[in-house]
RNA sequence: GCCGGCGUAGCCCAACGGCAGAGGCGCGUCCCUUAGGAGGACGUCAGUGUGGGUUCGAAUCCCACCGCCGGCACCA
């Protein structure tokens, strides 16, 4: 077949031979890329080090740092979808560099990582050759969209020269520690010499020995110490995912407990692994988000996740069944003004103090005859009752959690508590509606004002004290609202007539008086599982002592830990649901890596390495940086380098990339851990700025129509045909359309490729850019893409003959009109740019494009207009900008050349045509002389005939005056 | 349930509190063309989700509701 349908633009015979066409673009794109590699044009010079040749030409020039979230490089290659934020940031980044910017833009890969092991695993290859093919396939769909990317900085996080600092960095967090009184990270060193010197002593629940430090063993000692650090072992209940073969973050599991890759059931599971102390930046990460340009939903997400409440501890007295006293409950509540409405406790199932307060026989009294089989669980001893309850509790899955109806269940424990306010006995239950890991684990319920604690007293018939007076006529149950406190007084505290907040301070004073309580800060946000059981991760820079067991840093001189060449890279994984699965790390099988002889300052000993790695999201926690000095092997980055592109940039400003764009679904994996690890190394002194990301900016994303048949199943979207009544067709078949994510379980994807065939790049990125703002998505319609195509065309015509290829500029001068027009397109064009919608800067070239087809049907434009109207185009379509830019003359880069300015004499016409309204509705138009006067401006309509008729016999109360905009009349 | 974002022609989208339309798709007519065509010219379509309020004037600001999208959710 030598006709196929891809001819779209494809020169027919009768094309004229210069006429801008897929083919010629294509050759335009290709020489201009080779151009610009050979050049150097996107290589932007630093202040100090090896990239800094060229430095002094734009020393005293502003600088700008444009960041795209790096990607992950897929063996699957890219769609239309993927690079809309990467054109985005590119026009900017060209745009600034034409406004004299000294612009920092480049890009690199995300290469570790689950997904990238699952995909050799697949092909049968090992994860560094897939994903180095990987990286060099994007590399090149990336090139061929003509980015000004400065290639000499790309990184990949698999790179060993780039994962050594990552390990780098990983040894800076484990030996800080988190001094609260300084709020911010110092030094181990410190910490022990403070502790030696006796000026410091551990830090609560550090110490498991009950002893002082000076009487402690030297491995007792570094327990204690190791117990500070904020990178750091801990033996606890963590998310096993036998799917994966590894454990997970909080933040990689979905609300209904599977993976959030590969949607497999995750499960709880005390294990030892490696944790990082986020949770003592929770205050800051928080707090400094209002320094933050970042979209108000992105913050509202971080704030929800780190999830900060205000509240107290509160410590209720037991009885013991002797009648003595048993232990304290410690309860958390953000409502300690509600005290006295405490008729009951709830502990977690999983709570440490259960099976001490489960006591051997039901009391006698206080389990009311209503409710007993529900209290009791319908067992005849307490400890049955409770050992059900439990089994019940921890073989439900979270999904099915959700699924039922929130109705309360629990059972009572046999053991009392104290209310510490009212004296009162009240009975201690276990339910699941109380949470291990949040607060303390357990609650004072205060069923009168907490919704839940209502359901559950009126389920077990418990009773039930308001604390806050309801307003008038308040029919509901329980009361969240503020308001007047009521029965709460004893002899020594009375919160009685107080409001909520009031309220608060006054019981947590007599609290803290009484010692019984404090006023406390909790917050969801949990520390952060670092370790994972794959081989395609960073290896920790960390061995193990035999003699004690105890993990031990390597010095930096042993940098960077290569992975191991091991025959079996996979992971071990189970059958989904095998919960009694144990985590066998693939790096354990390579033994004679493991297995190590090292001078780590004791003389040569053998030790055993760590065999978990770091977790995807190491290494993109600063690639940001490794960008200023991407090839420093004395330092992750030289601070002069990060001062001048990341440094605060006044007083007050927290510094940062200027603009990062990416999409809103890392808004608390990647942002925070980011943030987290930042803060890290602002407070050790390694970086001047407090938050990597100034500004982020949240890409749309790009949908696509998908159409499924009468099954339901999705066919071929490129196949499907809509017909004149708007019906859609696969065949004869009639298909139903939706609107879903481009990719290949829809069967709806566009490639870069398929659009550069067809049209080239230029077109392909001024679509992406003309269908809406930045921010926004839209759906993608390729259908459409033909407009920007033909405004291409269209301006190509203005400057060269399609059937000689001659320039069909002229040297004339500008009319005053074409002069108004240009400097007006400017402006808008600047502003588009300079606000990220570009669409609105695109729409204005068209326009003066437009007028100068009109103006000048036969060619002949003057250069006064057409070079501006080129160099307005270069950021959003360079290859045909430098193309045309050339063939004026021109022997420069158009990148290199100035933006155009607009003048502001010429923004503003002599005459003006203005509304005038009568009350608010437009009667009339007149034209009138410019004027910036409001009283010139309404003589001069009031001498209008039209207008004088229109003011005949009325009586005008009142004249608004808006120049160069509108007189609005009110009359009566 | 709570929080955030968004609702403007058939579709994608513009409009410092000031004349609702910049641009494109689609559609229609005509020109070029043996023809087809994604070449050219001209034209076509909404009163801004709904209801209140502020204002001389509201798509724009405020309140309530409706719809869609995203996030959180037994978090004490």
């Amino acid at each position: 077949m030598a006709q196929t349908t891809s001819s779209t633009s494809e020169s027919r015979p009768d094309t004229p031979p210069f006429r801008y066409t897929a083919k010629l673009a294509e050759q335009i794109e290709t020489t201009w890329q080779d151009r610009w590699e050979r050049e150097g044009t996107f290589h932007t010079p630093n202040p100090v080090g090896d990239l800094s040749a060229g430095f002094d030409r734009v020393a005293d020039r502003p600088k700008l740092y444009v960041l795209d979230m790096f990607p992950y490089p897929s063996g699957a290659g890219l769609h239309v979808g993927h690079p809309l934020g990467y054109i985005g940031t590119d026009v900017y980044a060209r745009y600034k560099r034409m406004l004299g910017f000294n612009v920092l833009h480049t890009m690199g890969y995300d290469a570790f990582g689950l997904p990238a092991e699952q995909y050799a695993v697949q092909t049968g290859q090992h994860p560094r050759v897939t994903t180095e093919a990987n990286i060099a396939n994007m590399r090149r769909q990336l090139r061929r969209l003509g980015l000004g990317h400065d290639s000499r900085r790309s990184i990949a996080t698999t790179d060993v020269d780039y994962y050594r600092w990552t390990q780098w960095i990983f040894l800076q967090i484990y030996n800080a520690w988190y001094d609260t009184d300084a709020d911010r990270a110092r030094p181990i060193d410190d910490l022990i010499a403070e502790l030696d010197a006796g000026t410091r002593e551990p830090a609560e629940g550090t110490n498991p020995f009950g002893r002082p430090w000076a009487e402690l063993s030297p491995t007792e000692r570094r327990v204690v110490v190791d117990n500070h650090r904020l990178a750091y072992l801990h033996e606890a209940p963590v998310n096993w995912c036998p799917g994966l073969g590894t454990v997970l973050a909080n933040e990689e599991v979905t609300p209904e407990g599977r993976s959030e890759r590969g949607n497999f059931p995750v499960f709880r599971r005390p294990l030892k692994q490696w944790m990082m102390r986020i949770t003592a930046y929770a205050d800051r990460l928080l707090r400094d988000l209002d320094l933050l340009d970042w979209p108000e939903a992105i913050k509202q997400q971080q704030r929800n996740w780190i999830g900060r409440s205000e509240g107290a501890r509160i410590t209720f007295p037991t009885v013991a069944p002797d009648g003595g006293e048993g232990p304290g409950i410690e309860i958390f509540t953000t409502r300690p003004d509600t005290l006295f409405g405490a008729t009951y406790m709830v502990l977690a199932p999983e709570h440490p103090l259960v099976e001490e307060l489960t006591v051997p026989e039901w009391p006698d009294d206080g389990i009311p005859a209503s409710a007993r089989d529900l209290w009791t669980g319908g067992h005849d001893r307490p400890a049955d009752a409770v050992a059900a309850y439990r089994r019940r509790a921890s073989s439900r899955s979270d999904v099915e959690r959700q699924v039922e109806t929130r109705e309360k269940t629990g059972v009572f424990l046999g053991s009392f508590a104290v209310n510490p306010a009212t004296g009162e006995r009240i009975p201690v239950f276990i339910a699941d509606y109380v949470l291990m890991g949040y607060g303390t684990g357990a609650i004072m319920a205060v069923p009168g004002e907490d919704e839940r604690d209502w359901a559950f007293a009126e389920v077990f018939d418990l009773p039930i004290i308001r604390t806050v007076q309801p307003p008038e006529g308040w029919e509901g149950k329980a009361y969240t609202g503020d308001g007047p406190s009521i029965n709460s007084a004893n002899d020594e505290v009375d919160l009685n007539g107080l409001h909520i907040d009031e309220a608060k301070r006054r019981i947590i004073e007599w609290l803290e008086a009484k010692g019984i309580g404090k006023g406390t800060v909790t917050t969801k946000l949990r520390d952060w599982l670092f370790s994972r059981q794959r081989f395609w991760g960073e290896p920790f820079p960390i061995v193990y002592d035999p003699d004690d067991g105890l993990p031990r840093a390597l010095p930096e001189s042993m940098l960077p830990v290569e992975l191991p060449d091991i025959e079996d890279y996979r992971p071990v994984t189970f059958a989904d649901d095998d919960d009694t699965s144990e985590p066998v790390p693939p790096l354990a099988r390579a033994t004679d890596w493991v297995e190590v002889t090292l001078d780590l300052g004791e003389g040569p000993k053998r030790y055993r390495r760590e065999t978990n790695t770091m977790p995807q999201w190491a290494g993109s926690c600063w690639y940001e940086l490794r960008y200023l000095d991407p090839n420093n092997d004395k330092a992750f980055v030289d601070p002069e380098n990060e001062r001048y592109w990341m440094g605060p940039q006044h007083e007050g400003d927290c510094g940062g990339v200027d603009l990062y764009v990416g999409g809103a679904e890392h808004a608390v994996l990647h942002l925070l851990y980011a943030r987290f690890w930042h803060k890290v190394l602002y407070d050790l002194g390694h970086v001047s700025s407090l938050e990597p990301f100034r500004r982020l900016f949240n890409q749309g994303m790009i949908q696509a129509a998908a159409y499924t048949d009468r099954r339901g199943m999705y066919v071929d979207a490129h196949e499907v045909v809509e017909r004149e009544d708007g019906t859609f067709w696969y065949g004869d078949e009639q298909v139903n359309r939706e609107f879903g994510k481009m990719g290949k379980s829809l069967k709806n994807t566009v490639t870069p490729d398929e659009m550069y065939e067809s049209y080239g790049a230029d077109t392909l990125r001024l679509y992406e850019m003309f269908t809406g703002p930045l921010d926004q998505s839209r759906p993608w319609d390729t259908k459409a893409v033909v407009g920007v195509f033909r405004l291409l065309q269209r301006i190509w015509r203005n400057v060269v003959d399609e059937d000689t290829g001659e320039l069909v500029v002229s040297d004339g001068e500008l009319d005053d009109d074409t002069r108004r027009k240009l400097h007006r397109t400017i402006a808008d064009v600047r502003d588009g740019m300079e606000n990220l919608r570009f669409n609105v800067s695109i729409a204005k070239i068209t326009e003066l494009n437009n007028h100068i087809t009109q103006r000048w049907p036969d060619g002949g434009a003057p250069r006064a207009v057409i070079e501006p109207l080129v160099l307005m185009l270069a950021p959003l379509a360079p290859h045909i900008a430098e193309e045309l830019w050339s063939r004026l003359g021109h022997e420069r880069s158009v990148c290199a050349e100035r933006f155009p300015e607009p003048d502001p004499a010429w923004l503003a016409d002599e005459t003006v045509e203005v509304a005038v309204q009568l009350n608010g509705k437009v009667r009339q138009r007149v034209v009138v002389p410019a004027t910036d006067d409001p009283a010139e401006l309404e003589a001069a309509v009031r001498a209008d005939p039209k207008v004088a008729a229109l003011l005949e016999g009325r009586t005008v109360r009142k004249a608004i005056a808006v120049p160069g905009r509108l007189v609005n009349f009110v009359v009566a």
